[in-house]
DNA sequence: AACTATTGATAAGT
DNA sequence: TACTTATCAATAGTT
């Protein structure tokens, strides 16, 4: 229906495809609008196009549930059911999952082990042992950042004690932000070739304290 | 698109709306067809007569199911009922128990420990050591097991020696049962009542050597 | 998006 | 219900 006749298949060019894809659904929205005036017909319709853009028509006299329930009870098909098994399924799965976590955990803690035999426990005591000096590790890195940190600090308390010493007191009713960064390029200058950049104290670690 | 243009309203003729619904029916359906093959697009098409019956067409590349979760998608509508909503909320949170207690157990084996704090290191560092004394206390006991066992089944050797010196090797032939049932009666006597009953020997610890 | 020649759908008749 | 056909509606290609 139109200047020529087409063939029902698959129109390559993408331009006229998604023109042609307008003008139909249209056509049939408009359609199924006139059956269900018409013919008291109770219509669902639902259209996809390429670009994943939904298009949908559903009549007056109904809803699409009423009309998808209509369509199990009729076709004996069931559209849920499938989904809810699957999603019960999954449950299943992931519960299951779940509880060898919990065993797992409860074993590294030390409970719950007598049904584990000699190979099992020593595994587990292995992979203890291992985590345990990770974790001292760790504490140990934690504590000489806090050291380093510490010691920088007491480093510049003196240093700003002795600009204050220097300077009288008078300097501070006006810049102590002036003094501040003077001290902290300074100690910048003293400090910064001989501590590596992950343990240097604020602002490059702003948050250390939150770590303790 | 006849013999004269229709108004778009109720066929009041019920054999004229049953003819005009057949024929429309048809005509969407194989519009619905159409746009499938020229446009790529997914269509599901469900159609109620006032008699009750269905037609349907749904695009072969895609399912019903398929284009309701679109829909939902979509139109943000839900389409089935809240139980697949809770099965849906489920697995959400069994998910996220499930990711919480992987990453417990990663921080136990010592890996990913660097976003711990020196609080959580110290709680992570008690829980390591309390699960090591378990496990060692429990493999030290398993040995004792093990040796008294042995020293057990050294004593019933013995005592089975014993017994063939005294009667001699003449009771060979004849009631081998009746021979280990003395004995076991006998060792059952000299050692229960200084033996935890956990501990005791065979058939109270039949599966002791599995546990090696 | 609007136009229009042409095909396609279908209302009414048989 | 199916076929026919005059007529209207949809739309393919064009602007």
């Amino acid at each position: 229906m139109g200047r020529g006749k087409i063939e029902i298949k698959r129109i390559e060019n993408s331009n006229n495809r998604l023109v042609t894809y307008s003008k139909r659904r249209n056509g049939i929205i408009k359609k199924a609008k006139e059956i269900t005036v018409l013919c008291d017909a109770k219509v669902s319709l639902i259209i996809f196009g390429t670009s994943g853009k939904m298009h949908e028509y559903c009549s007056p006299s109904t809803t699409l549930s009423d009309i998808l329930d209509g369509y199990q009870k009729t076709s004996g098909r069931r559209l849920w059911d499938a989904k809810h098994e699957n999603l019960s399924n999954e449950i299943d799965r992931i519960k299951k999952e779940n509880d060898s976590m919990q065993v797992k955990l409860r074993h590294l803690k030390g409970e719950d082990i007598n049904s584990l035999n000699h190979k099992e426990l020593m595994v587990m005591e292995e992979a203890l042992q291992n985590g345990l000096s990770s974790i001292s590790a760790k504490q140990s890195e934690i504590l000489r950042m806090v050291r380093k940190n510490d010691q920088i600090l007491e480093e510049e308390h003196k240093q700003l004690q002795y600009i204050f010493h220097q300077k009288g007191m008078a300097a501070m009713g006006g810049n102590m932000r002036g003094i501040h960064e003077e001290v902290y390029h300074q100690r910048e200058r003293d400090y910064e070739y001989q501590m590596p950049f992950s343990l240097r104290v604020q602002p490059m670690q702003p948050n250390l304290h939150e770590r303790m």
